[in-house]
DNA sequence: GTCTATAGTGCGATAGAC
DNA sequence: GTCTATCGCACTATAGAC
């Protein structure tokens, strides 16, 4: 009651509150059906009742409407790193960051992720804007781990490795026939990563 | 002499030959002077005395006129992987790749990887560019170990290493204070990587 | 080889919030 | 008054269609 009495009241206002996530919604849904591509800035600002305009002061760019989410998980991966136990290896640091981002990815968010990622498969500009992200993300854990006195190159390879078990992860995990947790795929695929190294050459 | 008269005779062509070497010369050097966002594509093509319109029958677009080498190098890796020794671990099999992929960096050529590191880290567009060149190699490395009887998930975590690797390398080996070969460097940084899985978490 | 859609930028004006 | 979100318009360059 109270809450139809305020939506009458923002209505008066010259604009609608939550611009960004109109947009973000109004992207999300045009990609899908018509494709990245098939879709113009315009499209998607008149469906979030904006201009084009308006969606370029929001984001970037027309590909940037996918790939704002990631900093929030960035940070809760350098939130774990910084939260690992003291005299943690860069490895044990780069597990402990790896757990606090699993968290970002319950089963229920995993046909939003396959959504999204249908959407990235089908585009190379998108995979690049999605590797940028990811080559950001490698390199902010890198300093994290750094700053918990790993020295270079150690930090960067045991950042990068991360990184790459997170990706390996991410996509198993939304494989079709997947069912199990991202915690406990990206558990194994650490294992897996430590075992492949174990085969050493001199 | 007679390189003279060749030359002559060319110029009464109808168009001088090596177009492509000349747009990725000319846009080379134009990235450099004004700036990637500040040279276009009619700048580069006139500079190389040719039209806007054929600078993209060349280039599918303005950045990959810096990445068409790639190729080349993706294919000695390929290869190096191949020449690797019957019943050797995926790590082997990549570390064959990578000296395979050293050749391509003699110290020659440092000068110009460094100019050319430099207009790619000015610009991020142009950074995604080379992430995907790089992602692409991952992923036919992995291929590569595949077929050399590597079962994933193992496969495309060696190969991501290897590829992490080799760009923890081509780093260190363009730095500034750097007088090591590639090859030296990327013994060094494959060693650390494994000394940096050893310590094992469960 | 020409034509065109559209991504993305720059700038000024407007409408409200504070 | 300042600050921020929006619109509207003109503009360039890319890239693809014809």
């Amino acid at each position: 009651m109270a809450a139809a009495v305020i939506t009458r009241l923002v209505r008066m206002v010259r604009w609608e509150p939550g611009a960004s996530a109109r947009l973000r919604a109004a992207a999300m849904d045009l990609y899908v059906s018509r494709g990245f591509d098939g879709t113009t800035a315009a499209d998607i600002a008149q469906a979030a009742g904006l201009t084009e305009r308006t969606f370029f002061r929001h984001f970037a760019d027309k590909r940037e409407v996918l790939f704002d989410g990631q900093n929030l998980m960035q940070q809760a991966f350098l939130d774990g790193v910084a939260a690992a136990p003291r005299e943690a290896s860069a490895l044990e640091l780069v597990a402990s960051g790896l757990s606090a981002v699993a968290t970002f990815f319950p089963d229920e968010r995993r046909d939003y992720s396959r959504r999204r990622q249908t959407i990235i498969a089908e585009n190379p500009a998108l995979q690049e804007r999605e590797l940028l992200k990811l080559a950001v993300l490698a390199t902010a854990v890198a300093a994290a781990l750094r700053a918990r006195g790993i020295p270079e190159p150690t930090a960067t390879l045991a950042a990068q490795s991360g990184v790459t078990v997170f990706g390996v992860t991410f996509g198993v995990w939304i494989a079709e026939s997947s069912e199990r947790s991202f915690d406990d795929i990206q558990r194994d695929m650490l294992q897996e990563l430590v075992a492949m190294t174990a085969g050493v050459p001199s």
